[in-house]
DNA sequence: CAATTGGCATACGTGGCGTATGTCATGAGG
DNA sequence: CCTCATGACATACGCCACGTATGCCAATTG
């Protein structure tokens, strides 16, 4: 009998998977508020009552897709985040991910866009933004490491994290995200390079051309 | 005659102005989406019919008071810059000056929040953001100058001008609005920093306690 | 003085959200 | 085996708000 109720709470978070994938869809094709709730659980076969039976209003589904979205962003940030030994470079290439990840139409609109102003402040989410904090505790992990200085590390991580943020929105808004992408890589280097402590320098190849690492070369920019 | 049509004109603007005005605290108050047309033009002591035939739509009016506060700010931003005789400290001054802005609900409602997602990014605006432009400009000057790396001007001023915006958001929804901006210009000062050419970081008094000059004591950071 | 133009008010249609109500399947209890 | 309660979801209704079409009045033009 107890296994056999499992059966519901499994079709429960079918269902739910089904509004939460259709709602990405159109919530980032449409933006949120001209995505109907109709057209919505239409395209997941269903209808409103299994929408606000499940997420109690529309806000509601918007915070579920906003924790899925965010816990991905956190995966893909920490992959990057392995793929370099020195911790420094590591912390770069966590922020980077942020930017290019932030150039995908689908982030941008939903989580950078519509996100704070239907939800107010990211930090405040219920989901607490699991981005912002394990930024956090990479800079409290290079702070203890003596390689940056002494500051508050969550100022930096909001600062950090809102220069990303900025850069993304410039970089899709503009022609050719590709070049401006570099040029917003360059800045921020050189931007992140102050909270290093005076002597660390040396850590941050000059690269000249304003070349970096590409993490993804096939990306999903232009669409 | 043409004496005469000014009369029009003027009771033209008066009314584009009056709607501005209660446009103002009703996006502060309820924000871009709950805020009426009805209640919005009834408290201007107009109907709806002024507002479509002046402004378009409810995006035309959004944008005519985000034209308006852009331009209060940038007056603002000079003002704190100008106080300066530095120029490093000066484009300090002016971030700060923007960081202390955004603490107040309306900009931060209206130009931070509801702005970006309903008019897209603020680069692409028909008011071509004049606050985004002076920063860039005095950027460019601190390049021409000596005083900072040649990095893209365009690129530092987005982030830096990110950057700020986060700090805001986040020091405005926390608990202790004052405190947490202490924190906050301290990093962004030390972060700032990186774009400053090596050799030039005595320019930066390094102050303990993180103490530093307020622009506007009185302020309604809490309210 | 007649006619036209323009600024603004009024009236209407449409669409979308939220809620109240209904329906069917599943599991519990006698 | 039968009945009832519960929960997941669908259906139906009311309300509100935006946008547009239409009407009115004053000012200007000839």
């Amino acid at each position: 009998m107890m296994v056999a109720a499992g059966r519901r709470a499994m079709m429960m978070e079918e269902t739910r998977a089904k509004l939460i994938r259709a709602a990405r869809k159109a919530f980032a094709a449409k933006g949120y508020a001209t995505a109907s709730m109709d057209e919505l659980t239409a395209e997941a076969g269903l209808t409103r009552g299994a929408l606000y039976h499940n997420f109690g209003d529309k806000k509601g589904l918007l915070q579920a897709v906003i924790d899925q979205i965010d816990a991905e962003m956190v995966e893909r940030a920490r992959a990057a985040r392995d793929q370099a030994d020195d911790p420094w470079l590591a912390f770069l290439a966590e922020c980077v991910a942020y930017i290019e990840m932030a150039l995908e139409p689908e982030i941008q609109r939903i989580l950078l866009l519509d996100g704070p102003a239907v939800l107010g402040d990211p930090s405040q989410w219920p989901g607490q933004n699991a981005c912002l904090r394990t930024t956090t505790q990479t800079i409290r992990t290079l702070i203890d490491a003596g390689r940056v200085r002494p500051v508050d590390a969550e100022a930096a991580a909001r600062l950090v994290n809102g220069a990303a943020l900025n850069a993304a929105l410039w970089i899709a808004a503009s022609d050719d995200p590709r070049a401006v992408l570099g040029r917003a890589v360059e800045a921020f280097r050189c931007l992140a390079g102050g909270l290093l402590r005076p002597g660390d320098e040396p850590t941050i190849p000059e690269r000249d051309g304003g070349g970096y690492r590409q993490a993804d070369p096939g990306g999903k920019v232009g669409h």
